[in-house]
RNA sequence: GGCCCUGUAGCUCAGCUGGAUAGAGCGAGAGUCUUCUAAACUCUAGGUCCUGCGUUCGAGUCGCAGCAGGGUCACCA
C-alpha cells in the first residue's frame, strides 16, 4: 500500500468513526499542499461539514488529530479555513530514499508475464516523398507512448503500416521516366526519399500545366483534371500496378527501394523502430474477404451499380463505401483488414494508432464497423488522436513550399546545437566522435521534448524562424542537470564518498532537499497516470518539475563541499536518484542524456 | 450547413477525477560565478482563464447558449 493510500484508508475510517459518514478510501481525494503552507498532504473538508455539523476548521483539526494518533508517519497537521494540511515525517521520506534510491528501475513496472501484447502502430508513411514535420511528431509520439507503456508495464509491439503503393507512387514513377533522364540516388547524391519526391513535385508541375492548358481551349475544370494525359497515364500505371506488369513492379520496387533507404536513415536519426513493419501492397486486398463476410451476415448492403456500402446512419452517422462499383477496394476496407490482420498476429490486448485528428472520423467508422462485423476486439482499437502541427500562417501545405522537412530540422538543429556547445566552451576535452554525439543528441532533445511537452490531443505552433530554445523548460535544460549530477556523483565516487543506500540515513533535511526527494516519491504515479492519458507530455513536465526542483537545491546547498560525513553521502545519494530518474523519464521521452556536456 | 476538437500572461504552453491568492518557460527589468558545470539560480512586472447564463458551500475545470479558430463530412489515403 502507498502513502496515499495509506492515509485515505485512515481518513475514511476516521469520518465513520467520527461523524459516522461512509465514503469509501478511493473516493477520498489527497491533493498535494501548496507550498506556500506546511505539509505535505491536504484533505479539504468542505464535503463533511454538513453531516459532521461543525466549523471547517473544528472538522479540520478533529479529523487530523485522530488520523495523527493513528498514524505514526503522520508528524503533524495544521488546518487553514477547511483545508486540513497533514505533514508527513521526515523518516518516511528518508525511508524512500533507503529503499529505493539504488534502483536503476525505479518508477519503471516490468510487464507481467502472462499479458497479452499491445499494438502500436505508428509513422505509417506514404512512399512517394520524405518525412516532415508532422510525421515528426507522429513518430516521437509513437515511440514515447511505446516507451511510456511499456514503463507502466505493458508488453508493446510497435509497427509501421507503409502504404507503398496507390496512385501517389504512381506520379512519382511517371514523373521520372518522363523527366528523370535515369537519374538515381548515387547518380544525385540525393537521399532516396528525396528523390523520389522531387519526381513528385516535378509530377504536380507538368500535370498542373496540362490541366490549365485544357482549360484555356474550354475545358471545364474538373474534367481537365480527371483528363490531363499525365493524370490518365497515370491512372493506367496504377492498373498495369494491379494487374503485375512486370515493368511496373520492377520500377515501383527500385523506386521504393530508394525510399526506404532514405526513410531508415531518418528513423535511425531520430532514434525510433518497430518491430513489424507491414506493406500495404501486401494487405490491401485482405479486406475484401471480411466484405464478403459482411455481405453474408447482412451488415452491408450491395447497391444496384454494385458497390458495397455499410449503414451507419442507426449510428447517427451515413452511408460508408466499402467496394467501389469495379469491385476496388478503398481506404477503409484495406484498415478493416488489416486490423484484423494484426490482431491475429499478435492477440494483441489493445491495437493503438497513432494516426492525427484529421482522422477521427475514419477511426469512429472503423469501430463501428469492426462491431457489426462481429468482432469482440473493436473496442480494444484505439485511437491515439494527436493535434496538427501548425506553422504561424497555418497548416503545411506542399504546394506552397511551407512544409519543414525532417531532414533538413534535424540537420538545423545539430548545427545550433554546436553553435550552442561551442559558446559554452565546456567540451573541448572530448573526442572529435564524442563531440559529434553529443551534439546530436542535445539537437534532438531539444527537438523531441520540444514536440512531446505538448499534450498530443492539442495542435501545436511551430515556428520555423525562431529556432527551438535551449534554454528555459526544453529538453537541454534537463540534460544539463543531469550531466551536472553525474559530475557530482564522479567525483564523489572518485573520492570515495560511501552510498549506504540501504543504511537508515539519520540527517535533518533542508526544504530543498525535501521538495527534490517529494518530487522523486510522485515517479510511479507519474508513470501510471501519463500512461492512462497516453500523455508523454505528462512525463516531460514532470522531468521538468524535478529538474527544476534538483537544481533549486543545488544552487544552495553545499553536497561535495558538506562537512558533515553523513549528511553529504545522504545528497551524494539524492544526487544519483535524481540523475537516475531524469535518465528514466527521458528515455521515456526517447531522449537520451548526457555524462557531461 | 451537420458533427468533432480547441480558446488560460505580449508569445509558447502546464493546470489530474470541481477546492486555498490561476502556474512555468520565452520575451522585458534587477541581482548572483576566486568555491560541486551560470545551458543554472533568485527577485520584479505582466491575467475580464473568449462571452453570457446555469449547477454547486465552491467553477479555468461540469452543463447550456453564443463568439472566434481548426478539423471533418470523397467511389483520396
Amino acid at each position: 500500500m502507498n502513502i496515499t493510500e495509506t492515509l485515505t484508508t485512515t481518513v475514511a475510517a476516521v469520518l465513520k468513526q467520527l461523524y459516522g459518514i461512509e465514503q469509501s478510501a478511493d473516493s477520498i481525494v489527497l491533493q498535494d499542499t501548496r507550498k506556500e503552507f506546511r505539509g505535505d498532504y491536504t484533505l479539504v473538508v468542505f464535503p463533511y461539514v454538513k453531516q459532521a455539523r461543525k466549523a471547517p476548521e473544528a472538522v479540520g483539526a478533529e479529523i487530523g488529530e485522530a488520523v495523527k494518533a493513528a498514524l505514526p508517519l503522520v508528524a503533524g497537521y495544521n488546518v487553514v479555513k477547511g483545508f486540513l494540511n497533514l505533514e508527513i515525517a521526515d523518516s518516511y521520506w528518508l525511508q524512500f530514499v533507503a529503499e529505493k534510491a539504488a534502483d536503476g528501475n525505479f518508477g519503471l513496472s516490468t510487464p507481467a508475464a502472462e499479458s497479452a501484447p499491445v499494438v502500436v502502430e505508428y509513422s505509417s508513411p506514404n512512399t512517394n516523398k520524405p518525412l516532415h514535420l508532422g510525421h515528426i511528431r507522429n513518430n516521437l509520439l509513437g515511440w514515447s507512448v511505446s516507451q511510456l507503456l511499456t514503463a507502466a508495464g505493458a508488453d508493446v509491439r510497435k509497427v509501421n503500416l507503409v502504404n507503398d503503393r496507390g496512385i501517389h507512387i504512381c506520379k512519382s514513377m511517371l514523373a521520372w521516366l518522363r523527366y528523370g533522364n535515369g537519374e538515381t540516388p548515387e547518380s544525385s547524391g540525393m537521399k532516396g526519399d528525396h528523390l523520389v519526391g522531387k519526381y513528385y513535385v516535378e509530377f504536380d508541375k507538368h500535370y498542373k500545366e496540362e490541366v490549365k492548358q485544357l482549360m484555356e481551349s474550354g475545358v471545364e475544370e474538373e474534367q481537365a483534371k480527371r483528363e490531363a494525359p499525365l493524370m490518365v497515364e497515370a491512372q493506367s500505371m496504377l492498373k498495369r500496378w494491379e494487374e503485375g506488369d512486370k515493368e511496373v513492379r520492377a520500377l515501383w520496387e527500385k523506386m521504393n527501394g530508394w525510399v526506404y533507404a532514405g526513410f531508415d536513415e531518418t528513423y535511425a536519426r531520430l532514434g525510433v523502430g518497430f518491430d513489424k513493419v507491414y506493406y500495404e501492397s501486401q494487405t490491401y486486398l485482405l479486406g475484401k474477404e471480411l466484405v464478403q463476410k459482411g455481405l453474408g451476415m447482412g451488415v452491408l448492403f450491395r447497391k444496384e451499380d454494385g458497390s458495397v456500402w455499410c449503414d451507419l446512419t442507426g449510428d447517427g452517422l451515413d452511408q460508408k463505401l466499402l467496394l467501389r462499383k469495379d469491385g476496388t477496394s478503398v481506404y477503409m476496407t484495406q484498415d478493416l483488414g488489416t486490423a484484423l490482420l494484426r490482431h491475429n498476429d499478435f492477440g494483441a490486448e489493445r491495437l493503438i494508432y497513432v494516426v492525427g485528428n484529421e482522422q477521427d472520423y475514419h477511426f469512429k467508422v472503423l469501430k463501428l464497423i469492426l462491431g457489426k462485423l462481429g468482432f469482440s476486439w473493436a473496442d480494444k482499437v484505439y485511437h491515439l488522436s494527436y493535434g496538427m502541427v501548425e506553422l504561424p500562417n497555418g497548416k503545411m501545405k506542399s504546394r506552397e513550399g511551407t512544409v519543414v522537412d525532417a531532414d533538413d530540422l534535424i540537420d538545423e538543429m545539430e548545427k545550433t546545437a554546436e553553435e550552442m556547445s561551442r559558446e559554452h566552451g565546456k567540451n573541448d576535452d572530448l573526442s572529435d566522435e564524442e563531440r559529434k554525439h553529443l551534439y546530436h543528441i542535445l539537437a534532438l532533445g531539444a527537438l523531441k521534448y520540444f514536440i512531446l511537452k505538448v499534450d498530443p490531443t492539442k495542435n501545436m505552433l511551430f515556428n520555423p524562424a525562431e529556432s527551438i530554445d535551449f534554454n528555459g523548460n526544453t529538453g537541454p535544460f534537463i540534460q544539463y542537470t543531469h550531466a551536472r549530477i553525474r559530475s557530482i556523483v564522479r567525483k564523489a565516487e572518485e573520492s570515495g564518498v560511501k552510498l549506504t543506500g540501504n543504511g537508515e540515513w539519520k540527517v535533518m533535511m533542508t526544504e530543498k532537499e525535501r521538495g527534490v526527494v517529494k518530487a522523486l516519491h510522485a515517479l510511479p504515479e507519474t508513470v501510471m497516470a501519463a500512461a492512462a492519458a497516453y500523455s508523454p507530455a505528462m512525463i516531460a513536465n514532470y522531468a521538468y518539475e524535478l529538474a527544476k526542483a534538483f537544481n533549486s537545491f543545488y544552487q544552495d546547498t553545499p553536497i561535495l563541499r558538506e562537512s558533515d560525513e553523513q549528511t553529504k553521502a545522504f545528497r551524494v545519494q539524492l544526487c544519483a536518484f535524481v540523475a537516475n530518474a531524469l535518465k528514466n523519464t527521458m528515455n521515456i521521452l526517447g531522449i537520451e542524456v548526457p555524462e557531461r556536456m
